[in-house]
DNA sequence: TAATTTGGTTTATTTTATAAACTAGTTTAC
DNA sequence: GTAAACTAGTTTATAAAATAAACCAAATTA
């Protein structure tokens, strides 16, 4: 009746990051962080799981010498999204 | 940008809960059981927190002198899981 | 009358989310 | 030039949550 939620997905913090990099492709660690609201601590952590799931892809590198965290969804991660949404439509639709 | 997700509905086995009763309106302990394929502990358990936070109301009785446990939706509930869905669309329609 | 089943509840354990503390390098103010 | 503060994070500790295991009472069955 009701299939499992990607437990990785179903979580606030990791959901809105997935959803910010599905339409933008590409994002800095900063800017997630202003658009989730998040502190930087949880923000590397969620970051950390959801790339080890291979969601996602982070680059680091630096930019007028100082650190830059650069994160892009993998098609694993747009699938699992994709996924996630569809199961969710059968808890939230009727 | 990302409104907070009710963090009492943002839970697989107490939306799969609520998924039911909004449109059951009442359904008995054995019957949610099967339906969201959950254990009679955590269903106790999560039940419990619906029914504290105004969600849901818990009828206790017995049946052919067994317990009997009935659970119905409030108005309460309706509104947060119309709400958790709206907030949740936020997250998921692009 | 002892074992099993039904319909749960309570308690304990594991997992998760989150916040606090810390690090490394940079810039600014004195 | 050096102490204080800032940026961009990471690591570790704590709090909260989900889940499972253990338990209970009454009834049924063997």
């Amino acid at each position: 009746m009701f299939k499992d939620l990607d437990p990785l997905l179903h979580s606030q913090l990791r959901l809105a990051i997935m959803s910010l990099l599905i339409s933008l492709e590409s994002a800095e660690f900063t800017f997630i962080k202003e658009k989730t609201n998040s502190t930087a601590g949880n923000l590397s952590v969620q970051l950390d799981k959801l790339s080890e799931a291979g969601y996602l892809m982070i680059d680091k590198s630096f930019r007028a010498k100082k650190p830059l965290t650069t994160c892009r969804i993998t098609k694993k991660g747009i699938k699992a999204f994709e996924e996630y949404v569809a199961v969710l439509k059968q808890y939230i639709n009727k």
